[in-house]
DNA sequence: TTGAAAGCGCTAACAT
DNA sequence: ATGTTAGCGCTTTCAA
């Protein structure tokens, strides 16, 4: 029996007879034979692998994008090699030479996002799509969430429930999502008819801390104030937590919103947090399949800016009570 | 030039005049030549691949593990393969046939270690080492950290510190970690002339509001309480939110130590909270060194449990101001 | 319907 | 000091 009839039989290929292709596959089972993906691959000039390159470590958001990423190309047959460069550009050129050696078919970078970082390489031998991460160049393709349009569905919520003071507690100014978000939010709350002056945007590091000096802070300045957008779930938490220290009903007197969606954080806080979630895992999906299209010969290019969802928890909940001039109506 | 001269000049080995030796690599630099590894792989008959399987997704625990893995076999020029089997025994049989496909020269079993696991497969023809994460074949080879270890650290540190009434809130009865970590404190209670009597344990979910409850219970209970041992730093966080809540001072009043130490929640309680470190990059690290010394050929079967470490925050301060018996002595 | 042979890109042993 | 060749495990033409 010749390796070219075996190889046939295994993969339903040529013309054989049943029972010769039945004996060989019997055959192979008895031995436990495997085929050595090395070798095909080695042949089609394709591995079927990909590489997944994180420029900073991995942390809270990356492990969503991370199973996006896994869970769009395990699907497909498609491995996946990790690696971490931990924020080292000599790491991470190192990297990408052993998965270039290594013949993947393209490179996923991901990032913490903050800023664009410059991009892995000019003209890498294979397709590179950036996910919560993008590069200086204009030229590669990037997906992350709309950070505008998170902002902005947190201010519609809150409008929408009749809020009219808000005022918004976030991160350090430098952020590009910082800004992004605030404006969003603002627009939103202008199209509803409410403003979100600067004086009601504090902005301080990402811990619960700073959500707690500022809350009272904004107190402080504007006791009216009947929504608070945080810039993400611990600030959220620290503002939750000195309202209620300070006696203020959440979300009777003001509703609070919180991002990220950090479901173990928001879903501890008191009153459990209404929060915008990035849909992660959403963009390490599309990040994949994008990565496929461009292995086929696609050539898009671009920042692909994915929409944010609201998950309403009880923080936000409808306007206040204390409101009487709704009362009996 | 033959093919065969190259392949000399290009790694070094075989007699080659300088020059020549010269002339190749300056061409292989300006044909952007770079090897195939999957052709040195098919004769070489390794890879330098391995690839890690965690039974269910990534999370919180996982990472670390992960990262540690990965730190261990980068730097050694090993790549990893990631799969995520999602707690899905087919897509997990799916993974392990892709990786032997791919001629992985091990795996690496990670998981959320609670309860040990059905051997991933008899006698596959690569080494398979488990971390944080063990089987039920006491064949097979695990690392895990040493819960009895983390008890008795957290229970030592209080007693030292003078404490002499402990309570446990911890979480399900049925983990085996809150059985070892609860052992492993009495035991470390007991040989400091203190107990931890049945009745100032309490299980529970792992979760914040838990801690909150439990907290309640005990101060009902046993008033007198003055240190508190949590099975994690969700709970630990509700027992400090809980005791602040009810003017009880921490640490003058009651110490509170964590377990997990997950900075990101342990440094934003109030106050800070002292917590058990379960080394897990130290886990994933030692694992992946364990499966390079099985692909080399060494034997060792077993668990092998990893201390822990106690990162010391100020929830856990020295014994009560309000012991004035020890007043100026 | 099956077998033989070339070749994917590389290395190592052997010739020159 | 360099060239030639076989072969790693597989697929794919082309011959038988």
């Amino acid at each position: 029996m010749s390796v070219g009839t075996a190889s046939k039989a295994l993969n339903g290929r040529g013309q054989l007879r049943d029972e010769t292709r039945e004996r060989v596959q019997s055959a192979a089972q008895q031995l436990g034979f495997r085929p050595n993906d090395l070798a095909k691959s080695l042949i089609r000039g394709r591995t079927y692998t990909v590489g997944l390159l994180t420029s900073d470590s991995f942390g809270r958001f990356s492990i969503p994008v991370l199973q996006g990423v896994e869970d769009a190309l395990g699907a497909g047959s498609i491995a996946v090699y990790l690696c971490d460069a931990r924020g080292d550009r000599i790491r991470e050129r190192h990297y990408v030479d052993s998965l270039l050696s290594r013949r993947v078919d393209g490179i996923i970078v991901s990032g913490r996002r903050a800023d664009p970082r410059p991009p892995l390489g000019t003209s890498l031998p294979v397709p590179v799509v950036y996910a919560y991460s993008q590069s200086t160049s204009p030229e590669d393709l990037a997906v992350v969430p709309d950070d505008a349009h998170g902002g902005r569905l947190a201010a519609e919520h809150v409008v929408r429930a009749g809020r009219r003071r808000l005022a918004h507690i976030t991160g350090p100014a430098r952020f590009e999502a910082v800004q992004l978000r605030w404006r969003g939010a603002r627009q939103a709350a202008l199209d509803g008819g409410v403003d979100l002056p600067g004086a009601r945007v504090l902005t301080g590091d990402w811990s619960e801390a700073w959500g707690r000096e500022a809350a009272g802070l904004l107190l402080a300045d504007s006791p009216d104030v009947d929504a608070i957008l945080c810039g993400n779930d611990q600030i959220a938490r620290g503002v939750a937590d000195a309202l209620r220290e300070r006696g203020v009903r959440v979300p009777d007197d003001i509703a609070i919103v919180g991002y990220d969606n950090w479901e173990i954080l928001a879903a501890a806080t008191r009153p459990p947090l209404t929060s915008v979630d990035m849909g992660l895992e959403g963009v390490g999906h599309l990040a994949a399949h994008l990565l496929l299209a461009r292995i086929e010969g696609e050539r898009e290019i671009g920042v692909r800016r994915l929409p944010c969802t609201l998950v309403v928890r009880e923080s936000s909940g409808p306007v206040s009570r204390r409101d009487h001039s709704e009362a009996g109506s």
